[in-house]
DNA sequence: TCGGTATATGCCTTGACACGTATATAATCT
DNA sequence: AGATTATATACGTGTCAAGGCATATACCGA
């Protein structure tokens, strides 16, 4: 990933069942480890990429390090996401509301 | 893509581009190749992808194809962000930011 | 039917990522 | 200091997606 952007990184399912996992509270690797299945060094390297992109940060604790979610970057998906919503809201598809706004504009002629 | 989930589709900033022009109306394939500056096969490429994820639709129009946005699967994101949403929104307040940035230092990566 | 336009697909290369294994680093305890 | 636990990184590998180029398909006008 050259341009490594928020989506791509919540693109990877792992990734968003670690950051499931993080909503109910901050947690060592080993139990995430424990609980998604997945290998420690892989874990380690999932978690390396949620943290450069902001998606986490880490606090030593003894010789554990404690991972904590830090949700702010998904609010550049949840804004990219917004005109979008309006539309499946209304129950149209884009091509009713083209229709419909094409036929507004006959109207108005 | 062996899983192809609505979030590695829009992972692509290509394909997040062709949706974002889509929203203003359908569109052939040519005037897509024209605004996102991406070759012909390339942009037919991405949309046959996005066509898989049920996310635009075809209709053809003489030798043209008109796409058309259908932003219902979008919805999934938007469902899987939500518990998130409330997260960041509670942050918002001065003194829990305050904290945050303290944690923030203590944390330090 | 022929030529031109619009779009899709096949083939190939390249690069990126996820994963596993092994190893390194760090902290703790005796 | 040595042993143990917890986590990170290095390296090699297979896979898959994106891009470019060439070509196939489909539709249209003359």
């Amino acid at each position: 990933m050259l341009v490594t952007s928020t989506f791509d990184v919540v693109g990877e399912p792992t990734r968003r069942r670690i950051l499931d996992l993080l909503r109910e509270g901050p947690r060592p690797v080993g139990e995430l480890v424990r609980l998604i299945g997945c290998s420690q060094p892989g874990t380690s390297r999932h978690l390396r990429v949620l943290r450069d992109a902001g998606l986490v940060a880490v606090r030593p604790e003894a010789q554990r390090r404690l991972y904590v979610l830090r949700p702010q970057p998904l609010a550049e998906i949840d804004a990219w996401l917004t005109p979008y919503r309006e539309l499946w809201a209304n129950r149209l598809d884009a091509l009713e509301q083209h229709l419909d706004d094409l036929d507004a504009q006959k109207m108005e002629d």
